[in-house]
DNA sequence: TCATTATGAATAATATATCTTACATTCGCA
DNA sequence: TGCGAATGTAAGATATATTATTCATAATGA
């Protein structure tokens, strides 16, 4: 599950589907990447960031232990 | 062209294969990702992020215009 | 009530990342 | 010299991300 993509979507007032929309994916995809259920391509996760102004950071790391 | 990921990977001394065998990819996909002939998946992004020691950004964002 | 929007989810089809195997080149070093 | 390590590259096979389509449900507002 991944709570940092939903919760900046969010706070852009973007739906799964504008999101998409705005990186020419689909809205299934974008909800399985926010469920946590896909491993998307860098491209994507690229495009994604740019879209909701963050950084790949920001969306995608996490601590590693 | 991923000039970061190559100096980050000369930078630990680790040849290709190396870098594969820790992430447990090929060294065919560590040298097309770094020729920047292919488009990785977030899940490798990470492991090569981690073995370098390295984050994700400074491996893989570039500024975008 | 009804219509619309947002989301979850499943199945089949397509595109592509990744692997496997193989061969070639370059370079440093014995 | 020549050997081994590192790298580039290519073709075919496999795994999987992504799409397309469809149905279901909850929330909201007219």
């Amino acid at each position: 599950m991944n709570t940092k993509l939903k919760l900046a979507r969010i706070e852009k007032n973007l739906s799964q589907l504008e999101l998409a929309e705005l990186v020419q994916a689909t809205r299934q995809t974008i909800g399985l990447i926010e469920k946590g259920k896909y491993n998307p391509s860098l491209a994507l996760c690229l495009k994604i960031a740019q879209s909701l102004d963050k950084t790949l950071d920001q969306l995608f790391w996490e601590d590693q232990e």
